[in-house]
DNA sequence: GGTGTTTGCTTGCTGCGTCAAGCAAATATT
DNA sequence: AATATTTGCTTGACGCAGCAAGCAAACACC
């Protein structure tokens, strides 16, 4: 925490931006995630484990490099992996390297999942977030944003 | 869900946008409301109940419209208000021109306790969100954020 | 090379919020 | 005015994520 005396208090543009930012933190996850449950496919924090393995060298990563790149928990993570797992999208192979270690590893199934879900979370994302930004604004938001949570 | 087949794929810059507002939506509410725990406070979606409380009429407002201001469900409204009448911080009060309905109201003691937390919360508020945020932006950005959830 | 520490992940417990079902008061229907 | 429907809220069951404790493998030190 900083001095927590003497903060200044917020202007009406502060306010009112904090408000709404707020608004969007608690209204837009559930919608994004409601629209792909609704459309049959995974809950968006599976999806996002999967979308990030996808991308990686070998369709393979450590469970704490996905727990950090999905911004969650280690323990989080290890009962997503045991979800997907269970569906066979994902596979659980002991590191060679560290026999500690434990690697998830995207399966053929996941990938084919992946192919057919991403339609439905593209479209649900430009509608709820994309739609509403104008293309000029688009990268000043973005490094706004991106400060934000760079200190992580 | 929208057409489903066809969407546009992202642009880099849309990408980008997209990663680091989830990215925003995953990380900030979390370090807020550590924020306000470490500080001895009450949890944000408590907190955030007692400040719309506290600028009702009266002090006082319907389960379902505390429920809709803090974009939470009634049911989990329920279980705030709850957490918060044990503390003394909200009084439940059965609604007088509708035998169904229930009120809450702030009590001095809640009214006492945001007086004591906003210090808190607006330090994490500022650290987290304002600090990152050129005042140029803040307008531009606050637009684009309501119309996101205009629709809700 | 044996003991002590650190690291990487998993598991038990807990708290929070949702959905669906339940209940009672209010309103509509006849 | 008696019954059916709707409305407003609460409760039960569930799922998810976090923390703290646990457990093995790896490393560090003597």
């Amino acid at each position: 925490m900083t001095t927590q005396e003497g903060v200044q208090p917020m202007s009406a543009a502060e306010e009112a931006f904090v408000r709404a930012l707020s608004r969007v933190l608690q209204v837009l996850p559930r919608a994004v995630d409601q629209d792909m449950t609704r459309a049959g496919q995974l809950p968006l924090s599976e999806y996002m484990a999967l979308v990030h393995l996808s991308e990686a060298q070998d369709r393979l990563m450590r469970m704490s490099e996905l727990a950090a790149a999905c911004d969650l928990s280690l323990s989080g993570m290890t009962r997503i992996v045991a979800r997907l797992e269970q569906r066979g999208l994902v596979q659980r192979v002991r590191c060679e390297a560290d026999g500690r270690g434990a690697n998830a590893v995207l399966t053929e199934a996941g990938l084919q999942h992946l192919r057919e879900a991403w339609p439905a979370h593209l479209a649900s994302v430009r509608r709820h977030l994309l739609d509403h930004v104008e293309g000029e604004h688009l990268e000043t938001l973005t490094q706004v944003l991106q400060r934000m949570v760079t200190a992580y």
